[in-house]
DNA sequence: TATGAATGAGGTTTCATTCAT
DNA sequence: GATGAATGAAACCTCATTCAT
């Protein structure tokens, strides 16, 4: 039941917004009623913060698997940005409701994601640094400003990529690893 | 008066979120009353309605006089980029509101908003074919998918770029383009 | 379990009110549940019943002794006084649910306690009229409206006395006969 | 509007208690909607305060225009009590919300609140002990106690006396005042 | 142009109570 | 005896909108 109303709740939170959705709208798609929802959320905010918590940690977990399994900085990267990519098809556009509500938790809940936000990014400016220092990647990056860059690329992805169309995940993965990789200029020969 | 509305408004939304953002919020921070505010907008929809317009009809002129100006198809790409983060230090985090709040428009005034989205993503991707037909950028790149790239890399700037931080504007759209015309990985020389 | 309950619920009638009370907050602080309150007691209204009946049987119970036992019209007087003010100590300010919330039992209910509590003003009554009659007090008195009275000195001490400050219980009590007994007027001598 | 607002209020307040009676309650007597109520407070609880903060301020007005008044101590006493006693009949059992309602106020309003009371019983207690030094009252008094039970006396006329009955407010009043300054024991001439 | 008062729908939340286990 | 989940009514409050002045 619980997990229920944090899928509803979820799918609604990316369609409508936070704010947009009422814990009316919720409930009546599952049929039960609004004491319901109380007896297992202590406030429409304690359950977007549930979501966003259950995200940046799982994300965060499968980050750290990566980083211990991939041996070049260059594979870490690419496995990073798959990842993110492919949470489009498995967690639905939960991506969206992530990044645009945060706004609406408390200061003190807010912080936190934050900090968590902040720990997956700094893992890529990471590799960032130590690709560029074993001369993988290019010298004159800025770690910090690139990192925001691929993240731009991959976030933006739930804004408008549908997975069923006709170009798959898997697909728009090796596009965007090569992109960030090489960029689109054409290289003299 | 009218002007001062959207003003106060837009940056009420950038931080609140239009549903959080109430007209008693609004007109308060301006000291008048919320009949001063539907004399001057029909209802709040219409005020979200103009900040869309505003901020679409004018990115739009602006990119067509690049693409008037400029002469190779590199250079009006980087133009457009450039247009694009420079809009965070001239008009603030507007952006934000522009992507975010989409949903709370009528579905009409949605679908002609988007249109003009369409205009303009569309725009990009026409430089990017005839930059590819041209030689001047990569042929296996889908022009479609690397222009939401493109777009990934400089809208996502709006969530977390402080112009008035110690990297200017300049800094990170030169930083940008490069990166978009480069890509990370060192040439093997 | 039953005792803890009522021994809970009192103290926080007293603290918050019973309206403000919810049964929640009495199942919480003794780290149950609410089902099992309702095993114990048909309603919240029945519990403010039971604390409302054992509190004015005990209080006429004792009153009876002190009548049973005392000789003079006075002494009885004197007992019932310090019966009064004595309780604010083994009683905490129980005195305070029981006058305050009243107003939350059934009709019925209410009836019932409004008729014990008759019952109780009258015996004091009955004291002052024996008094009066037999000289002990003083002849143009009203034995109803200074019984009243009577009971304004003891029952008002509920709202401010603090037992364990610098003036004992039985302090007040000797202070309150007094005051009751000679007025406050120095005689003429 | 407002000025029915808080007469209707007051009454149910008296009637039902405060957490008892609810907005809808409130509104529904004056055919007004609940909007409108919110228009004119910003909460119930400041609904409150204002009751709270009218009558005491009143009422400290009055004590204070007597004060200045009367000549003896015994007079000014006397004149207060009456002016307790009195306001039974002129403001309802406003009395009864004074005193029952004051722990629904926020930490702060209570608190002031309470500064006020305290205000009020000092000046009674000055009285007390300006009355005893000048040996118009007893010396074995203790004026802040004596204050308390005086306070008792009339306050709790809120609880009980119906100014309709047989008994006029006039009448009550000089009774009383003759009870606290003789108290109740027969003289021994 | 602007205000102040009012509306009514709907928002989040609380709560006494029930009941299968 | 006790629990946990659910209910449904009602609580307080917010808000976009209207309108006479």
């Amino acid at each position: 039941m619980k997990a229920d109303l944090i899928k509803q709740s979820t799918d609604l939170f990316v369609e409508k917004g936070f704010s947009a959705t009422s814990i009316q709208d919720i409930v009546d798609t599952l049929g039960v009623t609004k004491g319901s929802f109380y007896y297992h959320f202590k406030s429409k905010e304690a359950l977007l913060m549930d979501i966003h918590l259950r995200y940046i940690d799982d994300l965060l977990k499968r980050q750290k698997a990566i980083l211990d399994t991939e041996q070049t900085h260059r594979g870490k990267l690419v496995k990073v940005v798959e990842l993110l990519i492919h949470d489009i098809e498995t967690q639905g556009a939960l991506g969206r409701v992530y990044y645009r509500e945060i706004r609406h938790l408390t200061p003190e809940n807010a912080a936190l994601i934050k900090a968590k936000r902040g720990e997956f990014r700094e893992n890529i400016e990471k590799i960032m640094e130590a690709g560029i220092k074993a001369g993988e990647f290019r010298e004159n990056l800025q770690p910090k400003m690139i990192t925001f860059a691929i993240l731009g690329v991959t976030n933006w992805s739930y804004q408008w990529f549908n997975p069923e169309g006709v170009l798959s995940v898997a697909d728009l993965a090796d596009m965007y690893t090569d992109f960030i990789l090489n960029g689109i200029v054409a290289s003299e020969k």
